[in-house]
DNA sequence: CATTGACATGTAGAAACCTACATGTCATCT
DNA sequence: AGATGACATGTAGGTTTCTACATGTCAATG
């Protein structure tokens, strides 16, 4: 079901197509959050049309269709998001690789942790440029600015911790 | 792919039964990594088995079968843990609704966040008493305690993050 | 000795997801 | 005018995962 929320999610900021909403997954949604390529997308559009939860708004270039969320749909995602299980569905080739890290010898788990940290560090750099810019261009705070500190964070405690973890590996040497 | 390296980690630590795979996924894998059933577990154990990636050293009562990694499970596993593609596959229902957080009006984005800071708090407290615990216990320090760490580390990021974006919603009222 | 609950493994059928193939449009560059 | 590449949507077939059903053992409790 969290393709479905996803999608209506994207479509409650703003009416898409599935072509930009393949793109928004690949670009936002796919490295953090949730991962869909364009062959579930869009039947999962067909889908929640048929059950009144999107509706085509434009019909433009290509075969291009617009999508809109409906009343309908905004009172589903709503009640989803409110509303959450207690329990989350979680997977995550990278925290299960750091979860089997003791399969490994010492030099081996130093060959692991180097490019964590280092890529962290790339990735907390992206993300500071974009909230920089974001916060030049916007006036306002937004929602977005939320998450996006949250993505920050975490990137950057990942980087703290990989290096934390290294030291700790030279040390007990 | 990843639920048969998971399998391979956990027997690459010690052998056990696929009721015992099963629990420490429930108790640990699945709230932080990769989630699996038994009825997912069992056949990729026997298909395991039939690649010679382990193989079943004990059986015992109630028809419990112990498994053990083979020398070909374990060269595999260490191909996969120091080899890793350039994506990772990330499915996370949790981010996924911290993502969609700009659906809501800024009373019910409170609704949503107060429950995740007192959340992360909780999972901060029962985490730091158990790594109390180990490094009581174990006198030397093992990897078990980096991975520990690491989301010892995430808990209270997320939980920081929670109190400034509610914080910060309260003050742009 | 009957009941309960943890232990233990399995399968059938449906839903979700992935890889690869398939088709066509429109704008830009040469 | 042809080539290229982004735009745009789709499906077939196979793999993974989920829900629900199915079966039986053993230990402890009443």
């Amino acid at each position: 079901m969290s393709l479905r929320y996803a999608l209506l999610g994207l479509l409650a900021e703003e009416p898409a197509s599935g072509y930009e909403l393949t793109r928004k997954f690949e670009r936002v949604l796919a490295r953090y959050a949730w991962h869909a390529q364009h062959s579930q997308i869009y039947p999962e559009l067909n889908r929640l049309a048929a059950d009144g939860l999107v509706e085509i708004v434009a019909e433009g270039a290509r075969g291009r269709r617009t999508y809109a969320i409906t009343d309908a749909g905004r009172a589903d995602l709503r009640t989803w998001m409110l509303d959450p299980p207690d329990v989350f569905t979680v997977r995550n080739e990278f925290v299960l690789r750091l979860f089997l890290l003791s399969t490994l010898d010492r030099d081996e788990a130093r060959a692991m942790l180097r490019p964590i940290a280092d890529g962290s560090a790339r990735e907390m750099a992206d993300l500071r440029d974009a909230i920089d810019k974001a916060d030049a261009a916007d006036a306002e705070p937004s929602f977005n600015r939320l998450i996006a500190e949250y993505g920050l964070r975490m990137f950057e405690t990942t980087h703290e911790w990989a290096l934390w973890a290294l030291a700790r590996l030279d040390r007990a040497e």
